[in-house]
DNA sequence: CTGTTAGCGCCTTCAA
DNA sequence: TTGAAGGCGCTAACAG
């Protein structure tokens, strides 16, 4: 009985030949003719060697088949965010197919040195809490694939959500309405509130922003004005910030009659209460969401909103990285109408 | 401009020290004093060297703080099961907080040989679809911890699904009632069927058994017999499968009037499919569901099930690793009483 | 087609 | 407190 692990060379000493013979048998088919390739993967397999060391093989040749998903918050929230879970699913079966695993990295950690040196790439899922993790991103070797948001000569999957948004609150607005919107991370507050005017963070990157300028267009477009009490930030799509603002939406005076909601999440939320309070969905209160998640199409009444498919965009995600893409990906949006406008 | 990355060998050169003086300064403060130290860090900043390299370290040292997270499937289908994605927060958080990283593995793959020469220990969450990951988690030297399944010798997490099944049950149960049980992974068949007198799978390990256990037992204290083609297999804890399960226990006749569900899925299905068909819940239908998701709670009528903290197994595995435990955990649980009984 | 050898970048005794 | 040196296990270039 071996105690210890037995190394390459152990193996090519037993076996009587060199250890690149025995490299070459599990890495490079074609250095070797096929009768010894199988001779000595057979001889390998019977004294117990099961191939080279991972750890070795990381440092010698730089892979490691991980690559790390860099996600925009916590990996305990953004798991069970169903837009999030359902991107880590593209992204996660893509990967798969191609012999790479996947490690959660949180997107509230300090850096990205724990796994930079060793990872073949990130993908970053959502802008990271973190901005360093931005800068770190920007400036690392190693390959980088965002999704939701930009960084500079990195390669991106995004939609076009200043138009998505316009589209959508197109559908609900008419002229005369009084709206109110439900945004997310639009200021830099852990808590539900109004903007106001309080100073509006990554307005540039933010996919929040894109959307608010598509409904301020949209609202534009029809005369109808939209004032910073209107506007409402959640820090997360989270159900428990999401039931504080509809609340506060739907006690307010005048209460709005069109509400635009940057997830479908809040939407959900809102649209709960609103029943919950009496309120006639769609005749006094409009509403749309943002996502397109499978509960919004089951709810009744069934929820307006801009599909975009989270597990294709993991999927493109996944293949930019591993084909080396260069370049910024739009993929296509659908709006679906539903029972609340 | 320095094109290549900087070694440590460099920095010390540049520094003016010897290397190892670099190295104990990043990883042995007790070795160097502190204002050397300092010094050092600053130095080593200025001239952009972020620390030793981490693979270089794995091969090294032989630990990399990181911790494979084997699921039961492919990763795409845990992601987005309620019950799997609460542990794995559960998980994450507790080795983020002490600085692990997860790797999330697919129950479905091969081999570990892929990783287990570098990641630190595997959690392993339900039994692996994959037999031979099993053999091969028994026979590794690195620890192991599993959940909600158990293998020989090593530490695990569960709660008592026999006594837990039990109990639900109990809650439903009457002398002349008709039971039919929606069951999980009993019988080797990737579709919804009844099990008759298939063979069953892993009898002595899964927790589907034990449940089936506890349900039966129950059924016997009241002098109620559960035949063969009372009793149904699901492949997985799945609303399509679930609803398939759901039609032919509704359609089939004589219709039973308690059905006892292994997860809340596949109850909440049949509880909607129901509603549908117009029978009344639980006059005409008792239904007991397993997990306690937060939608068992928000359903009407709420469901009756039994309560288990995913979380809290997430973090019981992850320190149960961390702190080499080697015994086995049993957790509590708790029946949630609700209107479908 | 096979064998030899020089590192990949680091950590950790050991001696000073 | 510091410096020198031997691997951790493997791969790729090169020579045969």
């Amino acid at each position: 009985m071996n105690k210890t692990k037995l190394t390459l060379k152990d193996v090519a000493e037993q076996i009587g030949v060199s250890t690149a013979t025995i490299s070459n048998a599990f890495n490079r088919p074609d250095q070797l003719s096929k009768s010894k390739r199988e001779e000595i993967l057979a001889q390998c397999k019977k004294i117990g060697y099961s191939g080279p060391n991972k750890a070795a093989q990381i440092l010698r040749k730089g892979t490691s088949n991980i690559v790390a998903l860099v996600l925009a918050d916590s990996i305990s929230y953004m798991v069970s965010d169903p837009v999030a879970s359902t991107f880590i699913k593209g992204a996660s079966s893509a990967l798969q197919e191609n012999g790479k695993h996947l490690l959660l990295y949180a997107g509230d950690s300090n850096s990205i040195a724990d796994v930079v040196d060793f990872v073949d790439g990130f993908i970053c899922y959502g802008q990271p809490r973190n901005v360093n993790l931005i800068r770190e991103l920007a400036a690392s070797p190693k390959p980088v694939v965002t999704v939701d948001f930009d960084i500079d000569n990195k390669p991106s999957i995004n939609i076009d959500n200043e138009e998505a948004a316009y589209q959508v609150a197109s559908h609900a607005l008419n002229k005369g309405d009084s709206v109110a919107i439900l945004g997310l991370r639009l200021i830099d507050s852990p808590a539900t509130c109004r903007i106001y005017d309080s100073p509006l963070i990554d307005v540039e990157t933010s996919i929040a922003h894109r959307r608010l300028d598509g409904y301020l267009r949209a609202a534009e477009d029809r005369n109808v004005v939209v004032t910073d009490e209107a506007i409402w930030h959640l820090p997360e799509s989270d159900r428990h910030f999401a039931r504080q603002a509809a609340k506060e939406v739907l006690t307010s005076s005048p209460r709005p009659n069109v509400v635009l909601c940057m997830s479908d999440i809040i939407a959900l939320e809102l649209l709960h209460m609103a029943l919950e309070m009496g309120i006639k969905v769609p005749q006094e209160l409009k509403i749309t969401g943002f996502d397109g998640i499978e509960e919004a199409e089951r709810a009744r009444p069934s929820l307006t909103t801009v599909c975009q498919s989270s597990s294709q965009k993991g999927v493109e995600a996944a293949k930019s990285l591993l084909d080396h893409v260069k370049s910024k990906n739009t993929l296509p949006f659908e709006v679906r109408l539903g029972e609340t406008v």
